[in-house]
DNA sequence: TCAAAAGTGTTCGATATACACCCATGC
DNA sequence: GCATGGGTGTATATCGAACACTTTTGA
């Protein structure tokens, strides 16, 4: 059996209170805006799966160092069902796929970091998780389980909600972030105390400007003070 | 590429409390006892990793339902590179197969729950994961990782324990496999508080026999409370 | 002076931890 | 009667949840 297996990366960035995903368009025969699609490639002979995540979004981001998580494998028959994705993979690895299974990796980072200005895609952008389009496979799903899989993630590396914030940020921002992830509301006095048990964040004497309202103080992540903490067992 | 997709499943039961993991051995023109290995299986053209990983523990042990957990893929082009290996590959699968990534899967279950008695294996057996032979490709990696995802599992669906456990069991039982899965002790005063707290855990009249110690009582898990209870958001 | 968001403390209940002695049984 | 493990309660610290008013700023 001809079975081919790639990887799909989920990106998540936060802006405006709210997470979003970075997609690309897959290139085709006849380009559509629905053609939008989770990164992703085939493994190459001599990589490991997560050396081809790396690949992937080095050649998206440019970045090199990143800290990603396999999450997920999907590996239903019917998921290149779809006569359009067939004919896309066709046309893309210009081979004929009977099988592809992928493995699915989630990635946080900063919403405004810049993207390498030259890539495989014609369009790279950024979607509203609660706005997404109907994406090819089951790259739609894929999104779903990331959105679940970051729970478990932040809660033993708390470390990645700071990716996902810029340098400066308020205690609301961590706040919308804690929500945008947990889907749930926090008191604001409660959420304060908690924030400041994490001793890794540090309040800087900056604080907003020009805001029509009472100017809100600015916090940073402290990597040396993180990595100090003792984790509790 | 050649690439083949296999899932391998990494089954835990619970005994002198310790946990243990099953291991078959592979058929191989010379067999040893240094074959013991995880049960596993290609994937059939028309079935997902799920249902590869169901027909592998149905066919060891007659079970038709039960719940597994898929937690991990392991790509590594080096994974099939000893020479052992390599040949077994090709005399199990009668066909070249260069390279082999597996899905490994998590299965619970009572070790003392009989096994299918016809299987393709010669061996089937526990053994103690305190103890585990050296095992090929990378499946003592495989039983590592598993060992940490049992954690992960069981905070979300505590009735998997009672999958460890006999029908009937004591306080001491439930609290030595906390233990054998936290890697930590519990003290025994503040765990039964703990365990009066599920209120799924039922106390029988019935107690230990012939045992030159006080008689332990017995417990049972009910599923009906424990399908009632409200799961704390 | 108004609108809009920032900032701040106390109380309560639940939960986890620490800790020591008597009980029942078989030998 | 003694060795072995079973069974039990209290005090303390920590954590999360509920809850309302004053402050600052720009418009």
């Amino acid at each position: 059996m001809n079975t081919h297996v790639s990887v799909d990366c989920v990106v998540f960035g936060f802006e405006n209170n709210e997470l979003y995903a970075l997609l690309v368009q897959r290139n085709s025969p006849k380009p559509s805006r629905n053609d939008l699609k989770l990164p992703g490639s085939l493994i190459y002979q001599n990589e490991d799966a997560d050396l081809a995540a790396h690949r992937v979004l080095s050649e998206l981001t440019g970045i090199r160092k990143m800290t990603l998580r396999q999450f997920k494998v999907f590996t239903s028959p019917l998921r290149t069902a779809s006569e359009d994705d067939a004919k896309w993979l066709e046309y893309a690895y210009n081979d004929k796929i009977e099988r592809l299974i992928t493995i699915a990796y989630l990635y946080l980072t900063k919403i405004n970091r810049k993207l390498n200005s030259v890539s495989k895609y014609a369009t790279v952008e950024w979607m509203p998780v609660s706005q997404l389009p109907k994406m090819p496979f089951d790259h739609n799903l894929i999104v779903s389980d990331a959105l679940e899989e970051i729970r478990n993630w932040v809660e033993k590396e708390p470390v990645l909600l700071f990716e996902l914030l810029p340098t400066k940020f308020t205690a609301s921002d961590l706040r919308h972030l804690y929500e945008a992830i947990y889907g749930r509301s926090y008191d604001v006095r409660n959420f304060h105390k908690k924030m400041m048990k994490m001793d890794y964040i540090c309040p800087l004497e900056e604080k907003q400007e020009h805001v029509s309202h009472r100017a809100a103080r600015f916090y940073k992540f402290d990597k040396v003070k993180y990595n100090k903490r003792t984790v509790g067992l």
